[in-house]
DNA sequence: AGTTTTCTTGAATTCGAGGTCAAATATCAA
DNA sequence: TTGATATTTGACCTCGAATTCAAGAAAACT
């Protein structure tokens, strides 16, 4: 960390602002979708700057991948950690997750499963980067449960870390839902879900 | 149906063969990923030919989507058709599916599922395409829970069709799991899915 | 002031995508 | 055989994507 430059034309503008932009763009369109004028436009830069910023696209794109993931870590965290059972935090959570979707102008789902299925395979470090986050989620929510153990209203005979999966998996279908179908139907969905997961 | 031509010069190539060459190609790479060049090339035809054909890139890709629909939709029936009780019928649809996508050297999921995040509110005729489909299996499931609860393998309580549509989210969700994950984490998801719906 | 370093920018470059076209080819009909 | 019709092909065209670069601008150092 340097606090001040020593030398040189100072940047015009912020690194991490520029990559919040990004995310946007990315999220929106997509890795191939989204071309180099876009996000230079959207940050209110040159392409050049862009470039000796960023080195490419592609590395624009981790770190964009990287800073949605992080946000989305700490949101999820902050949900989960509400009051209230296990299933009523969990039930909230996916809940504010599709709202989230529809309040947006546009639908784009989410953006990490977005990426796996653009890259997934494909791209081995965007993958393994998902999967990261995947795995993340599922520890917190497999967390969740077992609190929930502990305050008795989760039955000691459910398995959370399996749970856990189960629900990232259908978050991912919500997500791919929420593209196609309007939010009653997703929400609904959402209710049978939980109550798949925690009984009716 | 024209059994004969009437004049001109024969068709050197059969148009569904086409299709069917086509709907590998979108399918493996995705429709902004896939080049008039590559679905030339896949069909063993020059450019020009296909867009003879075909007339655009577009209109080919809704006719592959199309005959992907219609083969998945003929599997689904002939599976869950099958003797056993629906939990047994529907697991084994879900397996099928899981191994399908692992036994092709690329993993690439679900063809509709990947178009409906790809194009999915962008392209209205794609994603009325793909919800068309998804309401027609998620009909087909539906039907043979009814058929399970006749059979008393299913209890009369269960609301067959708000656990159709959940399947179907699931079942989404586990496709997008299949780009980023192994076969093993996979059909564990499927295991705790239908255990979910039908109960352990 | 002059030098050094870093950042900024739009023009230039290369490349492939998506699509069109004229000429060549193959069949039927008269 | 000539004509009409239908199909095939690769060359050609236009456009935008991704990236590089040379020139200029803004600071710090001496």
């Amino acid at each position: 960390m340097s606090y001040r430059q020593v030398m040189g034309r100072p940047k015009q503008f912020d690194e991490d602002t520029a990559i919040a932009q990004a995310v946007q763009v990315f999220w929106t369109n997509g890795y191939a979708g989204s071309s180099p004028a876009d996000l230079a436009g959207a940050a209110g830069i040159g392409k050049g700057s862009l470039y000796h910023a960023f080195g490419s696209k592609r590395e624009l794109f981790g770190r964009a991948l990287d800073a949605y993931q992080r946000a989305a870590a700490e949101l999820s965290e902050e949900f989960l950690a509400g009051p209230g059972t296990a299933k009523e935090r969990i039930r909230a959570y996916l809940v504010m997750l599709v709202d989230a979707d529809f309040a947006a102008p546009v639908r784009r789902g989410c953006f990490a499963v977005n990426t796996a299925l653009e890259l997934g395979g494909r791209d081995a470090e965007a993958t393994a980067s998902v999967r990261r986050q995947t795995e993340l989620s599922a520890g917190l929510l497999a967390a969740r449960i077992e609190r929930g153990k502990l305050e008795g209203d989760v039955p000691a005979s459910v398995d959370a870390a399996a749970q856990a999966r189960f629900l990232m998996t259908a978050l991912a279908g919500l997500r791919v839902m929420a593209r196609a179908y309007d939010r009653e139907a997703v929400l609904e969905v959402v209710d049978t879900t939980v109550d798949a997961v925690f009984g009716a």
